[in-house]
DNA sequence: GAACCCATCATTTTT
DNA sequence: TGATGGGTTC
């Protein structure tokens, strides 16, 4: 076949039963998986419709598109390559409800999961402190990585109580999000597993349409994936898996290396095919991978090999501190910079975000413009969020993380006691809170507040026939204009409302691209492209002229001429965390991230540690990384404690390099910025009309009954005392504390 | 309702 | 060190 070497033609032209390619790093392997999209269309004159190709990043989906689209032209219209999560929401907008399900529902991030939980320890009178959220949420996540039911959980805990809890949150929590019409990423799985395994007549349905089947790293599918990608391919068993047991590093998020490790188990017929010509590096820079990865042990035997020259050595530098560390990372740069190398040529690697800091203030001083990959979304900033909720309550009643989010946002006076009600009585009534405080006798059960959630509903029901209209960029002018948002950010004149503003500019951006790339714009697919389509660098970035620094994980699939891996430490890389662990293979797994960093370097890699370094607030003292050892000296130059002063940068000022003018780039979305907004005080309200006095016994919304021990008159209010039954003492202010005499 | 204070805690992350 | 979240104070 043109253009591919033996073992890559092998991997294309073999079209039928079950095919494992083991595509180490660099080997070409997006490549094969295009010319076998185009084989089976071309040559095998394979209907495109009857193609699948799954991938885990939207970003590797589209390119794998667009190079199927070159190949072959318009036909590529037709494959069906999409990230599983998209594949499964598309099948159950579709199908979900034949299992009961409702089509129409909303997706829930990290961070509504979290709402959910924060509700759920609350009704189930857990102790957050002893169950934190971060670890239901990850408890949850696991169990249906694994396609486990909260009665699996709950049977799989036996006498466990810690188990037997947190089994009965996963439970608590899956009938939140049944009512709240939602589905997390997990369940986008889990839930198109439930449909075709209870649903034949679907499962048959695409059985029979998908004739042949791609999965693209494999090595990172989990359980559940692995059963749904089984079950698939099951009718034809054309599947064909595409990945690399050696860079196998995302077990924290469910990934099961033995789904690749096992596939010839599980398809006893399948054919192997190993791609281990690596046209990235140098040979330098290969070995030393090679010699790396070499000391795990269980992998799948394999050994890259190149034809590219042997390249310079690898540079292993020891510095002082972790600022001495950036610094000789940054005087690097300079120097190749001024050879002639684009700033976009490198890249700067470490195992933690926290280690950016010392890099990204070094950069700074010598004005080297860069681009940070990862940390907080775009979608993650409140603004953003609080925007998005009105959409996602638009266009899903039952949304009450939305709800409960925006009732109050901008301020409308309705408090947390308000919307505790509201949901405690809808909960009662049976409906969601949305749907209950339409009705106006609901509302006059709730008191003071009814008129104000009266207001909210009036607005919420003006924006819904532009949300049936269609048109997003409308509603989007509306939310920002009825509700206030705009305006309270408008007069604020801060910085932070500017960002604020500017941020909200750009999801109308967003907006307006969707509904004029999309073939069929609709609200729910516009939040589904939000939920599901991560902030994907913009082109236009890429293409800067930029350092990019990031994390190990973030740099997979990626490559650079050349490449910094700083923090060669014990303790930091490997991590404390994989070392302390029962599980041999997490140390393992940590070394699978090094073989990942090292091999994204093409001509240059720099390694360095720092002889100290702080850690959280402490001064440590780190070995030097157990990696470093494993390298052969041959293939690397180790260079003692230096210490390094920053060199003047000669271009500092208006002068450029290459055209462009090195600015200091900061990230897109800028500082973090505080998560509420300034506003003036509020009044205080009339003290004359408290209605008890020392002796009496009052009630407190939150804590109960109790005695009134004192009452000190302040400034304009009273600061009252008093003894609940329940927790005690407590000193309280009168116009605030809205005590009632009982 | 919101500014502030203190305790706590700390990989990696895409969807 | 630093961000974050909960509780306290007006």
């Amino acid at each position: 076949m043109l253009g591919l070497n033996d073992r890559q033609s092998e991997a294309c032209s073999y079209t039928e039963g079950p095919l494992l390619i083991l595509a180490g790093a660099g080997s070409g392997k997006t490549r094969v998986l295009v010319h076998r999209i185009a084989y089976l269309i071309d040559e095998k004159s394979v209907d495109p419709y009857n193609i699948l190709a799954i991938t885990f990043t939207n970003k590797a989906a589209n390119e794998m598109k667009e190079r199927v689209e070159r190949e072959i032209g318009a036909q590529a219209e037709g494959v069906w390559v999409s990230t599983f999560h998209s594949m499964c929401v598309k099948i159950l907008r579709r199908f979900y409800s034949r299992i009961g399900g409702n089509n129409n529902f909303t997706i829930y991030d990290t961070d509504d999961q979290k709402a959910v939980v924060k509700e759920v320890l609350k009704t189930l009178g857990i102790d957050p402190k002893m169950y934190p959220e971060r670890a239901c949420i990850s408890f949850i996540s696991t169990a249906k990585e694994g396609y486990k039911t909260p009665e699996d959980m709950d049977l799989e805990a036996g006498s466990d109580y810690r188990a037997i809890q947190m089994a009965r949150v996963y439970r608590e929590y899956q009938k939140r999000m049944k009512l709240n019409n939602a589905l997390d990423f997990d369940d986008l799985i889990f839930e198109t597993l439930e449909l075709f395994q209870k649903d034949e007549e679907v499962l048959e349905l695409y059985q029979t349409r998908f004739k042949y089947i791609m999965v693209d790293e494999y090595q990172d599918t989990n359980n559940s994936q692995f059963e749904l990608v089984r079950l698939l391919a099951a009718k034809w068993r054309n599947l064909c898996v595409v990945g690399d047991d050696d860079q196998s590093i995302y077990k924290f998020r469910g990934a099961n290396i033995y789904n690749i490790l096992n596939f010839e188990d599980e398809y006893s017929d399948a054919k192997v095919v190993k791609l281990e010509q690596n046209y990235r590096s140098t040979s330098n820079i290969l070995n030393a991978a090679n010699a790396v990865i070499a000391n795990n042990e269980g992998r799948k035997d394999k050994r890259l090999w190149t034809e590219n020259g042997e390249g310079s050595k690898i540079n292993y530098t020891v510095y002082e501190t972790e600022y001495e560390e950036a610094h000789g990372a940054v005087n690097i740069i300079l120097e190749k910079n001024i050879e002639g190398r684009p700033y976009s040529d490198m890249a700067i690697l470490y195992r933690t975000n926290a280690q950016s800091r010392a890099i990204e203030e070094k950069l700074v001083y010598a004005n080297i413009p860069y681009k940070l990959v990862g940390g907080t979304g775009f979608y993650n900033r409140k603004e953003i969020r609080d925007i998005v909720a009105y959409l996602k309550l638009l266009s899903n009643n039952s949304d009450e993380v939305s709800f409960s989010r925006i009732i109050n946002v901008p301020k409308r006076g309705i408090g947390q006691t308000s919307i505790a009600k509201i949901r405690e009585l809808s909960t009662e009534a049976g409906v969601s809170m949305y749907d209950f405080c339409k009705d106006e006798a609901n509302r006059g059960l709730l008191g003071r507040a009814a008129e104000k959630i009266g207001g909210f509903i009036e607005l919420m029901k003006s924006l819904v026939p532009v949300a049936e209209s269609g048109d997003l960029e409308q509603l989007y002018e509306d939310i920002m204009e009825k509700t206030g948002y705009r305006n309270e950010l408008q007069i604020e004149r801060t910085d932070e409302a500017a960002a604020r503003l500017d941020n909200l500019e750009e999801l109308k951006n967003k907006i307006v691209s969707y509904m004029e790339e999309a073939e069929e714009p609709t609200l729910m697919g516009l939040l589904e492209d939000i939920s599901l389509v991560a902030d994907t660098d913009d082109s236009a970035e890429d293409t800067d002229n930029k350092v990019t620094l990031m994390t190990l994980h973030s740099a997979k699939g990626l490559e650079f001429p050349i490449v910094f891996i700083t923090g060669m430490e014990e303790r930091l890389f490997p991590s404390g965390m994989a070392m302390d662990s029962d599980d041999p293979d997490a140390v393992e797994e940590e070394r699978r991230l090094c073989y990942v960093g090292i091999t994204r370097a093409k001509e240059e890699l720099y390694l360095s540690s720092a002889t100290t370094r702080m850690m959280h607030g402490n001064r440590n003292y780190p070995l030097e990384s157990r990696f470093i050892s494993e390298i052969p000296k041959e293939y690397m130059t180790r260079t003692g404690i230096k210490a390094n002063v920053i060199k003047k940068d000669p271009f500092a000022g208006p002068a450029s390099f290459g055209g462009t003018t090195p600015s200091v780039s900061t990230p897109r979305y800028t500082a973090p910025l505080p998560r509420t907004f300034r506003k003036a005080t509020s009044p205080m309200t009339d003290v004359s009309s408290i209605e008890y006095g020392v002796g009496d016994t009052v009630r407190h919304i939150k804590f109960g009954k109790g005695k009134v021990i004192s009452m000190v008159k302040e400034a304009d209010d009273y600061e009252v005392t008093v003894a609940f039954d329940t927790v005690g003492e407590k000193r309280l202010f009168a116009t605030l504390a809205k005590l009632k005499k009982v």
